[in-house]
DNA sequence: TTACCGTGTGGAACGCGTTTCATAGCAAGT
DNA sequence: ACTTGCTATGAAACGCGTTCCACACGGTAA
């Protein structure tokens, strides 16, 4: 395979010559392009991207952390991500993380390894101490709440929608309430906030929290708890395809599941025309990768609509 | 940052000789590795992968070819192939195409640059021909039956299953059968399966074929078109999200849905008991990166699952 | 005419890990 | 004593595009 070395040799000039044509910086006569191009046509040479990134310290690639693509979280973060990246020349990394803290740790060195430019964690097993430590490495982006630590995020006010979420539940005279989170409130800023809101508008726990719920099966396993709980009046679930899940189980065991609330505005809630919030996950995908790619540590906060009517 | 000329120098040994203890490679001393050790953890050194991808020639990054993630389709098959890519210490990057050609070149230009070591094509809008050109450059897969193309390959055994559907569809003893495609069958083959396995059973081409569609909100849409219809008594749609929102739709018109076949055994299928049809898409993007990362040039296809209690 | 500027171009160093090859020390085999 | 055969280690080249710096040439302003 040609290198610009052989491209220079051939055409008469130095590789400083090419470099400069094929990067279209100036200082280079009309006839020496012309030759140069025409070399590069005859041996369909393009220049190695390794050689180009050691050169200039970097690889306009940005890597994403996600635990798994089974969720609408996930797949709409990252089609966000992508969207914007592509428009800025940039190319995604895919990390699958499960979870794993060691997992996670190990694309953490691979940003101080320079394998990506920046890295997004669209959720994380990790301390967000961790990601702040990193960012000497390389842009770190979050897409949660950071709170006081110094690192770029981009993601949704969930308080702020689930305090609405409980108050117009309060308003509707709902006074049993279960909740179903996805991963227990020590691990999850998504559960703390869920919970902390409640707390808010209601003044206590709520009666009955199921933990580690993140699919349609999920939903359809906790239905068989809930169901024995006397007098629960509304399920306020987070995801579409959870509450539909958890709608089934109900009808599976005979009995009519309490009104629900799903998350995330997906197909499944739209056909049973459940509640929901939107978080617009595409949109914080797309500001995370902003600042992913320009290294500014901000946080972008984004409002969540309350869906009653779909 | 350090590089491996400071680690070398620090230690009192040479750079090969830390390369070699990186590496395990052998041939150093104890005594070496404890110094070389030490100095690297004092440092925080680690080795720029960028530099090692250039000596190597290679970047342990497969680039997957999507036109978008909105479909099981896609987001199992990353799945699939992520989960096989991590287990090789590849990462995956995602190239988002949007079914655009040009798009597309610019993936295979990549490949030439070597931007990755090797390219799989979820789906695709060039033709098969310019991934058997560009496998010079490195591993080319594609996710369908390459026929006579000289291309690696991993895919559903479509034509098979949607044989063993109609025959089913037949012996039910449905008559006017609708069909939903993502594609036309110009540019698609699994549209072009599709109609030949109903040609086969059938004797005749389809009813009704809707095309251009690919979600929930599609099947609603397309609903109205097919309401339409006199003595339709089937329609077997391209996935369980889109038959959910023909079906939806024929309820918001005051009709009742003929029945209906799904396929990708998704969450909303499961909800309304819908027979569907499972590719394994996950198993086949395992496959698929399998091909990749060793380069063999072999057909994989996969059975799919006609599912008709779920 | 001298001084200065912009254009065009090349040599060489740079970024950094890997790998080949040569060398040296040392022990086992004959 | 002498060949073999390891182990241990380093110098230097390699992969390849970029970029700094120096130099040459033609033109222009002083």
């Amino acid at each position: 395979m040609a290198n610009i070395r052989d491209i220079a040799r051939q055409a008469g000039y130095s590789p400083a010559t090419v470099s400069r044509t094929l990067n279209h910086s100036g200082y280079v006569s009309a006839t020496a392009a012309a030759k140069i191009q025409a070399v590069i046509a005859q041996l369909d040479y393009v220049p190695n991207d390794i050689a180009r990134d050691l050169s200039q310290g970097r690889t306009a690639n940005v890597g994403v952390v996600v635990p798994h693509l089974n969720a609408p979280f996930f797949t709409e973060i990252v089609n966000g991500i992508s969207g914007a990246a592509f428009a800025a020349d940039y190319n995604v990394v895919l990390l699958q993380s499960k979870y794993d803290a060691a997992l996670e740790r190990t694309y953490l060195s691979q940003l101080h390894r320079k394998a990506f430019d920046a890295l997004i964690f669209t959720s994380r097993a990790i301390p967000l101490t961790d990601l702040v430590a990193a960012q000497q490495y390389g842009a770190v982006v979050c897409c949660e709440d950071p709170g006081t630590q110094p690192l770029a995020a981009a993601y949704s006010q969930r308080e702020a929608a689930y305090l609405q979420a409980f108050r117009w539940l309060k308003g509707q005279g709902y006074q049993h309430i279960a909740l179903t989170l996805s991963r227990d409130a020590s691990l999850s800023a998504t559960s703390r906030a869920t919970l902390a809101a409640f707390k808010r508008v209601f003044g206590c726990v709520p009666t009955i929290v199921e933990t580690n719920v993140t699919t349609y099966q999920d939903g359809y396993r906790v239905a068989a708890d809930l169901a024995k709980t006397p007098d629960l009046d509304y399920i306020f679930s987070n995801g579409d395809d959870i509450a539909t899940g958890i709608r089934q189980g109900y009808l599976d065991q005979h009995r009519t599941a309490p009104a629900l609330m799903g998350q995330e505005n997906q197909v499944s809630g739209q056909l049973l025309g459940l509640p929901t919030i939107d978080h617009h996950f595409r949109q914080i995908g797309a500001a995370a990768f902003d600042l992913a790619a320009t290294g500014r540590v901000a946080s972008v906060p984004v409002t969540a609509d309350l869906l009653l009517c779909r």
